[in-house]
DNA sequence: TATTGTTATACTCTATAACTATA
DNA sequence: TATAGTTATAGAGTATAACAATA
């Protein structure tokens, strides 16, 4: 496949197809997608966040974290509110059920990042969440 | 956003979303997809490859690759042939127009890898393409 | 006028299952 | 029976543009 292993988009295409099937294999069975764990993660530590606030940490364009949360909504696992002082905006946060989900998820999600599943040493897996970092935040957010 | 900046894959997407920024600056205005290039460049290193290994090798699913190559197909860039050894299979091969076309796309495909764009230095590059390819390939190939 | 979020549309990629034609 | 590729359908995610309500 010549210089094609050598092109990071490649790669981390690849690494995103592995992680994806570890992601499934960790909920084993569990209906979860990536999406959702990551805004319940968030609301879980920042209650009554802006919705776009929330989007805009987790590199999700608006159109779709609207749609993300209007499933979060419906499956009763968040809230919306919209405050007096801007009407414009909503707040978002964790209904009870939501709590319970997060929990419910919470060791399975964090297993997922062990060296068992990975395949990589925790050294290893440092170092690459130290190079991806970089990665993606070239010089530090924007 | 605690742990989840510890979670691999959260991670991997954004720094995908990034290469993805980068793949398309570097093309600037030109019309490429990140899938389209990939399979030129495989053709052009292993001409007459059978449609389902391409695929396999490069984790397309089978319903995916049929639309890619029937769009690339469209584009004159590639043509199809079946053998009549196994006439259940496709052999593909670029086109003179693909060949050019992939000629013309290389020298801004090879700099997007580069420490300029990136932001990271060989060393880092190196390291990182490593740990990738690790996490993406287990144990080598299944 | 600018900002927040919504709606609508389209495209890439993924997943699955049912199908065809060959072997 | 099994394999190679196709078709069809569904979903997650991305991108863009136009829009309403509010500031």
């Amino acid at each position: 496949m010549g210089a094609l292993t050598q092109s990071l988009g490649f790669l981390i295409r690849l690494a995103q197809v592995r992680l994806y099937d570890l992601f499934f294999a960790g909920f084993d069975g569990v209906d979860v997608k990536p999406g959702e764990i990551t805004v319940l993660w968030v609301l879980d530590l920042n209650p009554g966040a802006r919705q776009g606030a929330v989007a805009r940490e987790l590199n999700i364009k608006p159109a779709h974290m609207t749609k993300l949360v209007q499933r979060l909504v419906h499956d009763g696992l968040i809230a919306r509110q919209v405050p007096p002082e801007d009407r414009r905006s909503v707040l978002l946060s964790l209904t009870e059920q939501g709590k319970q989900r997060l929990e419910t998820l919470r060791p399975a999600f964090l297993a997922i990042q062990t060296a068992e599943s990975t395949g990589l040493s925790p050294r290893e897996t440092d170092q690459l969440r130290s190079l991806i970092h970089k990665l993606a935040f070239p010089k530090d957010r924007p």
